[in-house]
DNA sequence: CTGAAAGCGCTTACAG
DNA sequence: CTGAAAGCGCTTACAG
């Protein structure tokens, strides 16, 4: 950990010149896709010293000299997901890679004074998020001119989703519906969006407006979430494990389910797989949504051979519980 | 989005400096915390320019000029938590957020050549991670002369992990131990210490070697560990997810938990308080483990003021599996 | 107590 | 086809 531990100083782009012995403008010029203006020969001695001397360009000197980074921030939304972040985020880093794009993690919320902090330093390219930035995040990015991609650039995912949900439990017969939140609406932040669409969704059928409740993932909350309920609702949850819940404190009450309650979660998380019966959800690939949300970015970002955003289809998990 | 838009320049220190009537020399000593330096009157000329202007001062040009950054980074593990992210690093934000220093969340695994890159370019203070780095990642810490901080470097949490679950097992009077990695081992960064300590348990209480067993989550996985054992045996599990589909699969096997099968957790998520019995796991924060790290990283990087490493205590919760 | 100068590493217009 | 020069924003030794 000392500077003279034993590694190497890193190499600059002039000693990757002086070992070609060229300047560090032809170095400069051939290692950022120009190298055709050059002889074929030259720009083999510029890649071959760039590569045995491991060079890797400074950031902070790129940065400073155009102005903006290579860095691409992701806002992580405050949410547990079932997936891993590695997964869904896999695909997006391998396509910024070949662009010479770094992708960085940030964990959204905080303050808002944090993120514009983090744009007036790190100069990102843009800004990606899995949820609709705040009227604040919008307007600092306005602000420091660094342009914002979101789940919303591209329809609402999560009006989508709760439609798919309240049709599903039309389609079975449910007469009556209700939206079941996760109590702690920090870990919300999608249920607004979805409710409404449950509540579209009801009009258009003809039957009362949705029951809302909301409860935290334990048995007295949802008992108490029942009690709202009758016998013959069908309930849209905000994720799997609400409907897990849920599905317990039926059975303890002696409800069966799908017959007196139906259920139908979101995520197909692994668990849902084990309850008996099987929990009824929604899957989907979180790892297309963050594509789309990039792909969208890249064109607009000018990029020609930008991505174009994969579909995001949402499946039925057809399970026992509705 | 266009520079034209709307938004101003983001002011530079020449541009307080002007404001202010003063060099950009004073600007930057002010700002720096070398304000005693001046006459009261001009620091505050100052602050008071620079919090007009709205100024933040370049990462690129202080990065550029320092040859190192203010950023430090952080290695997610390839692991789903039961926790929000954000709960386990909001402490860790806001504590280096007080010195100047901004952190950033990088998936690890992915390939080496990302992190050196990663290394090279942002140039970061410290490397975080909430497990144990490779080979690879050491190798590529010390070359680029990076100080890295892992969760071994304050001995080994999940040998701990490990054995405080074999211990609860042995004094429930399980006489036959195993261990359960979950299957997919990119996901269980963790298994091989935590086995290791069970193993060290038995050995200790004289107790044969623990059955090793792997599984996903799902019953036919479940099924067929459960074929590997006799009823009597305690099983400590790589965590909740795999303790559960154990649980639910014992079940319909007519095995009864805690007596003919004992079960042990990891993580205590939310949905291990609803099932029946409820699972008995271990639980602890990960955020502690996310600051003892940070002040682990403080101290070496001698910080006078750093944090004192917080004690990360494993808890018992007692349920009715074990 | 304050400022002029140098230089961190890079890229791009320009000159040859 | 290649190189010398300027400048991005910052901080630190130095001079006054």
């Amino acid at each position: 950990m000392t500077k003279d531990g034993g590694e190497e100083m890193a190499a600059t782009s002039a000693d990757v010149a002086r070992h070609a012995g060229l300047s560090r403008a032809t170095v400069s010029q051939v290692l950022n896709g120009h190298a055709h203006r050059f002889a074929p020969e030259t720009a083999q001695r510029v890649l071959r010293a760039a590569e045995e001397l491991g060079y890797e360009p400074s950031v902070a000197g790129r940065m400073l000299r155009r102005g903006s980074s290579d860095f691409v921030i992701a806002l992580i939304p405050h949410t547990t997901f079932g997936t891993n972040l590695q997964d869904i985020f896999d695909t997006v880093t391998d396509v910024l890679a070949q662009r010479g794009l770094t992708l960085v993690l940030r964990l959204s919320a905080a303050s808002s004074t944090t993120l514009d902090r983090l744009l007036a330093g790190m100069q990102p390219r843009a800004v990606l998020s899995l949820q609709p930035f705040s009227e604040a995040e919008r307007r600092i990015l306005d602000e420091r001119g660094v342009p914002g991609f979101d789940t919303t650039t591209d329809g609402d995912l999560n009006a989508d989703i709760g439609r798919l949900q309240a049709q599903h439990l039309v389609a079975r017969g449910y007469r009556r519906l209700a939206f079941a939140h996760l109590r702690d609406s920090r870990q919300d932040p999608y249920g607004a969006s979805r409710e409404e669409a449950v509540a579209q969704v009801c009009a258009a059928a003809g039957l009362p407006a949705p029951t809302v409740l909301g409860l935290g993932i334990n048995l007295d909350d949802a008992t108490q979430a029942l009690d709202a309920l009758a016998p013959g609702y069908g309930v849209a949850c905000y994720n799997d494990d609400v409907a897990i819940t849920l599905l317990t404190a039926a059975g303890q009450r002696g409800w069966n389910v799908p017959t007196d309650l139906g259920l139908i979660g979101m995520d197909n998380i692994p668990l849902s797989g084990v309850t008996a019966p099987r929990l009824t959800t929604i899957e989907y690939e979180l790892s297309a949504v963050a594509q789309n949300v990039l792909a969208i970015a890249l064109q607009a970002l000018g990029q020609d051979d930008a991505p174009t955003p994969p579909p995001i289809d949402l499946r039925i998990v057809a399970g026992g519980t509705a």
